[in-house]
DNA sequence: TAAAATTGATAGTTTTACTATTAAATTTGC
DNA sequence: GCAAATTTAATAGTAAAACTATCAATTTTA
């Protein structure tokens, strides 16, 4: 059966890495063993001397392809929303504006991306949780200024101002589009990360009820 | 003139720390400074040896008080947080239930903390900065779960949950308090943070207009 | 003022993050 | 199919961070 993503590919910006991991098969194993292993144990844990290691090889062969953990966790950011948005305008470009359109476009977000693109085969559930566990570290640090000017957000950015376009068609005077798409985005993965870890400052257990909680807050909050 | 908060003192849990800080003037200087120099440059950046420079102390004494810096990081989220509580039940417990009651509580949890308080006396602005920048990496961290067990996390927690209740005093039907209220929270801090480093993707770049996104937000969601 | 507790000075260990060098293996161009 | 170019592996080493240990000097307290 032939695969709708089979030939997309996520324009990741070139100076994330110092050689393009998907022209290898180290560089495969790179982004596919960080993933396993930044899944199980978190970023911090995680280092080059460890995943050379598990795929067999050298901590200099790694860093010829990263400059450090630091922009591979970026890197992996990017291959994340890329996905998001490529399915998200997928799944929505053919809707008409309103309602229904934004939230086909939340319940894309919220669901597990399907990762079968390009050169790598990924584990989309352990990309997600990577994401929601360890991507607001990818931007809180010293260098976010230099860092977003050198593009390395981008991806990210427009995602969320593709979000706040579907808000603008549902209610054009709504005054507050960008601040509610980037509090759904980043929301969602607060929510998430809630469920797993502080169960009772949460009241969405499971995709379906974060949906209907956006659900319910979209639509109030835009009715006109 | 006498204030109010000069004999108010937040019980941050004292498995937080070795030794009180509160107790001896280089355990006070250890606060002030830290706070100084997270603030300055950020928690990555900030060491006890550049810590013990600053305050012409030894590293060796700092880690008498703290068993490291993720520690002392979680003791400035306890204290910013219980000054929080306090100033929002000295705000709000005289007022009656409902909307008003919890615009005042969001209108309390937006302003700079009025730090003067038990033998510190710290500096309210600096205080919210590092909670705004460096709060998340408190607790996305791979010992969450013991560490949130063992209570690290108490004081925020009991915040959240007191605006679950003002927020089902206004709208007992409403299905996700838990989640508003950590999305308020959490989210007020994030659009500081995006304010700051990604411009484009808040509307809310006053303490002004923050409060009117959320009381639109909570006014439309909350209504019945 | 003696005992107890705290702090300072110094030094050392372990781990992480990263760099350098060279040989072996693999790929590529012809 | 082979020489040249590139990539990778193996090894070693540096610098800084994150601690730990020891003991003398100072301060506190009883």
């Amino acid at each position: 059966m032939h695969n709708l993503l089979s030939n997309f590919r996520v324009d990741v910006n070139p100076s994330l890495y110092l050689k393009d991991p998907e022209s290898s098969s180290l560089g495969q194993n790179i982004i596919k063993s960080s993933i396993d292993l930044i899944d199980l144990h978190g970023i911090e844990e995680f280092n080059f001397k460890k995943l050379a290691k598990e795929i067999g090889s050298t901590e200099s062969s790694i860093y010829r392809y990263f400059e450090n953990k630091q922009r591979l966790l970026l890197y992996l950011s990017s291959l994340y929303w890329g996905i998001m948005e490529f399915q998200l305008v997928m799944e929505t470009n053919s809707m008409k504006a309103g309602m229904q359109r934004l939230m086909k476009a939340v319940e894309v977000l919220f669901s597990t991306p399907k990762l079968n693109y390009s050169s790598f085969k990924l584990d989309g559930a352990k990309l997600r949780h990577i994401i929601n566990s360890e991507f607001v570290k990818a931007y809180h640090n010293k260098h976010v200024d230099e860092q977003n000017k050198a593009g390395y957000f981008s991806i990210y950015k427009r995602l969320v101002l593709r979000i706040s376009e579907l808000i603008n068609d549902v209610n054009a005077s709504y005054s507050y589009s960008n601040s509610l798409s980037s509090m759904i985005i980043e929301g969602s993965l607060n929510q998430y990360f809630l469920s797993e870890h502080f169960h009772s400052l949460t009241d969405c257990h499971s995709e379906d009820n974060l949906y209907l909680f956006y659900e319910d807050l979209l639509t109030k909050t835009l009715k006109q």
